[in-house]
DNA sequence: CTGAAAGCGCTTACAG
DNA sequence: CTGAAAGCGCTTACAG
């Protein structure tokens, strides 16, 4: 592979001549310039981003660490987050997670390794020494969906407070009263923020929620399949599971589903996340959908504002919920979006 | 960040000897390594990947540029590489081209001038220069899912053909005759074999493919939408229509609903690739499944064959028809998995 | 406007 | 077993 001295030989100048033009610096001749992208073209030439970072000292690189690729929402978010980082000149990698913690941390530390420029984070616990001891260390890092209480890292992440007292009105109103949720690990702030609106919303209603309709889940497939299974079993099951993540409602569907049971006729079923596939599903899911897209974009923004000297800003957008019929018979409320 | 230097300093050695302590070279004395590994514990200390890149000339880094990070197929695809490319010791990039073409140059060019060790592609089209000239100047570089012929790359694919034919000679014992096909572009093999499978499997039927039962989609969602529409605006629609892949399914769905019809009394529908969803869609739908994981690991271990100089090998491996209900009343002939 | 030179943080023959 | 030194491919003050 040509390297700059060739271009240079090439053009009869300097390796420095070569630098200036490639990286458009003012001074220097239209001539040397000219014979510079000349060579540069003729050999093919294209710069060593290895080489360049170790002088520079930045690689104009994200890390994205996520929970869970194969979770459609994750999927989304690594899509916008790659999207924005092109549009502000930054390449990201993306390391999955798969919600195990020795997985995260490997990550973390391979990324960097690499001197990454800084570090999207959506922790899968509460908090390895590693993330921590980096986020001291003055690592640009913004915490997107999820986050580490007690850090100083601004965190980008939809709020569901209020989409979850929707979606208890509109149980209620249907007339459901033994509601369960199917929760994520309580490490994770999504794992307990979710079960704690969800309390709270069902308390404006004089609901409790009983030990027994909480499921423990871990956002994955199995774990809504395991909890589903052991509501089912209860001497008096749930009329309504409320999944706090796409994945663990498509275990509760196979789980209900191998029950031999129909949703929303013997049990309903809503889900935190909402997915193209919902529309289709049998029946149609309701759901509460996040501005998975924005998220994405703000924190690639703030993160850069970080990494740029600027100060970065935490944000907080609502989630929505989106009535369909997976909760019960009655004509559905329409909202904003179908 | 320390650096080399400073773990060398505090453990009172040669950056030299620090090296090797890092690179468990046989020839340091116990001594030596035991101060050498408490510096580098002190201080915290992590070695430069850019640096060691720069110097060894490799990365242990893949790239991986795949056409839609959205569509299920490929997400999973991509996280059965970096799972294997993990346990040989590698990192992977991934580049998402979402069907277009100038995106995936963007990405191979990227990771091209980042010095990656090798390129995994399923290329969205018939191949642009940037890749013809980096397979050609030798970049490591192997094919996955579509490749680009005439071009000296080993390709790790799934062969549909005998699944497409399975498919069709279902459809024919449910008595199907006018089945249609939304297909991808015809620029990518994916795009043309599946036609070309169908077409010939409708032939063994003694059944024409005509003109308008040929739609022309790119694998996304919205085009899949635009074909189904076509069909149902022809004087006589057809009985069944098959996607070329998930996502132009999904759109296939949107479309029939829109037009207030159902599946599969009104019109069948058959996809290429399975997901987890098709056993809850309403009704679930028969699909062709491939050996997604398989492929991803098969790929990865041919391009690290081929960095590592071993020679690599193409590998084609079989897609199965997964039979549901979308395509008929009858009872399905159950096949290996429901 | 241009070039010689230093230096980013490593690894690795080479000499001892 | 150990260290001094060269060198990977760049960028960038510094001097002219």
């Amino acid at each position: 592979m040509a390297s700059i001295k060739d271009v240079a030989a090439r053009a009869g100048v300097s390796v420095a001549t070569v630098s200036r033009v490639l990286n458009s610096h003012p001074s220097v001749s239209p001539e040397a310039r000219a014979r510079v992208l000349a060579a540069v073209d003729a050999l093919g030439y294209r710069p060593n981003a290895v080489a360049r970072s170790l002088r520079t000292d930045q690689t104009r690189t994200l890390g994205l660490v996520i929970s869970d690729v194969l979770n459609p929402y994750f999927t989304e978010l690594a899509r916008s987050v790659e999207e924005e980082a092109r549009a502000l000149g930054y390449s990201v990698i993306i390391g999955n997670a798969d919600e195990r913690p020795e997985l995260q941390d490997h990550h973390v530390r391979t990324l960097l390794d690499r001197r990454i420029d800084g570090l999207l984070v959506s922790p899968t616990d509460g908090g390895s020494p590693l993330m921590l001891d980096a986020a001291r260390a003055g690592t640009p890092m913004v915490f997107v969906d999820r986050w580490i209480p007690g850090v100083d890292v601004p965190v980008v992440r939809a709020d569901g407070r209020s989409a979850i007292r929707d979606l208890v009105a509109h149980l209620y109103g249907l007339g459901h009263r033994r509601l369960a949720i199917i929760a994520g690990p309580a490490a994770t702030t999504t794992g307990s923020e979710r079960v704690e609106a969800f309390r709270d919303a069902l308390r404006e209603h004089r609901l409790a929620l009983p030990e027994a309709y909480i499921g423990h889940g871990d956002f994955q497939a199995d774990s809504g399949r395991r909890s589903t299974e052991a509501f089912l079993a209860l001497p008096e099951p749930p009329e309504v599971v409320f999944a706090a993540d796409n994945l663990m409602a498509l275990g509760a569907l196979d789980a209900i589903r191998a029950h031999g049971l129909r949703v929303p006729h013997d049990i309903g079923l809503a889900a935190f996340d909402d997915i193209p596939w919902f529309v289709h599903t049998d029946p149609p899911i309701t759901a509460i959908a996040q501005p998975t897209k924005e998220l994405g974009r703000a924190a690639v923004r703030a993160l850069v504002d970080r990494i740029e000297g600027r100060p970065p800003q935490s944000v907080t957008l609502p989630a929505r919920l989106v009535v369909r019929s997976s909760c019960g018979e009655h004509a559905p409320t329409r909202r904003s979006n179908p």
